[in-house]
DNA sequence: AACTCCCACAACCGCCACGAG
DNA sequence: ACTCGTGGCGGTTGTGGGAGT
């Protein structure tokens, strides 16, 4: 495929940039990645547009610190599910997979520390410390508490056959005393929160508007089927 | 005050699934 | 049935700021 005319840009995100890929998306929707990244002039990739909507633009995005709540629900269905960030993060509402990705990764990595020094390292092999079950299957990440092997396999709603591995036993037994079990408390409804309708274009938003389409217009040829989505 | 460490966050990469042609 | 383009997802890395020493 030919690569676009200029260098795609890489890194982090300029207010101005933001301030365009938000209109853009207003205007065409938030599915249609790489056709906005086209004409919106912004030179970068449609999954980084999507990723940067996804994860920072979004209008129900929750910033900040997690909730004690959350970081309950976030372990009660990590234990359910494994690393399957996206499924757990509709469950919590205004957050994200990469939130509550980083969010597990510090968190398991605080607890792995803090297991490597309960334990000590004499005693055991080393070697094994870093083994997972599933060593033969090769890497496996260290906060990867595995959830059911289901890689690819579609949904698994059954917990049957889930099998922690050595740090998610010791972690779930740990904090089995805090995390009441939950009810289906976190069900669909949830979700519905997440969804706020497109927000409607602020006055400030407006101000580049025609800029933005006279940078589409020369941007692609195919203009008119943008505004057909204006004029309805 | 300077330095180090840790945490939270942002962003990229690679792989896979799915739909259109 | 096959190929290709695109979007979605999970893994990983880089970085800035705050806390601790």
């Amino acid at each position: 495929m030919k690569m676009e005319q200029d260098e795609i840009r890489k890194g982090p995100w300029t207010e101005q940039e933001d301030l365009i890929l938000n209109n853009f998306v207003h205007l065409f929707g938030d599915r249609r990645w790489d056709f906005i990244a086209k004409v919106s002039g912004l030179n970068r990739t449609g999954k980084s547009c999507r990723l940067r909507w996804v994860n920072y633009l979004h209008p129900g995005l929750i910033r900040g610190k997690m909730t004690p709540q959350e970081e309950r629900l976030v372990l009660e269905l990590h234990a359910k599910w494994g690393n399957r960030w996206s499924r757990i993060a509709r469950k919590l509402p205004g957050r994200t997979d990469n939130q509550i990705k980083n969010y597990w990764r510090t968190h398991m990595r605080k607890k792995a520390q803090q297991k490597k020094k309960a334990m000590s390292p004499s005693s055991s092999s080393s070697s094994n410390s870093h083994s997972s079950p599933s060593s033969s299957t090769g890497k496996v990440s260290f906060y990867d508490t595995g959830g059911p092997d289901m890689k690819k396999s579609g949904e698994f709603e059954d917990e049957k056959g889930y099998s922690m591995d050595d740090i998610w036993k010791d972690i779930d037994m740990s904090e089995e005393n805090m995390i009441k079990p939950l009810t289906d408390n976190y069900s669909e409804e949830v979700c519905d929160i997440f969804c706020p309708p497109m927000a409607s274009p602020s006055p400030e938003n407006d101000y580049c508007l025609a800029s933005l389409w006279k940078m589409a217009e020369e941007s692609i040829s195919c203009f008119e089927y943008g505004t057909s989505y204006l004029t309805g």
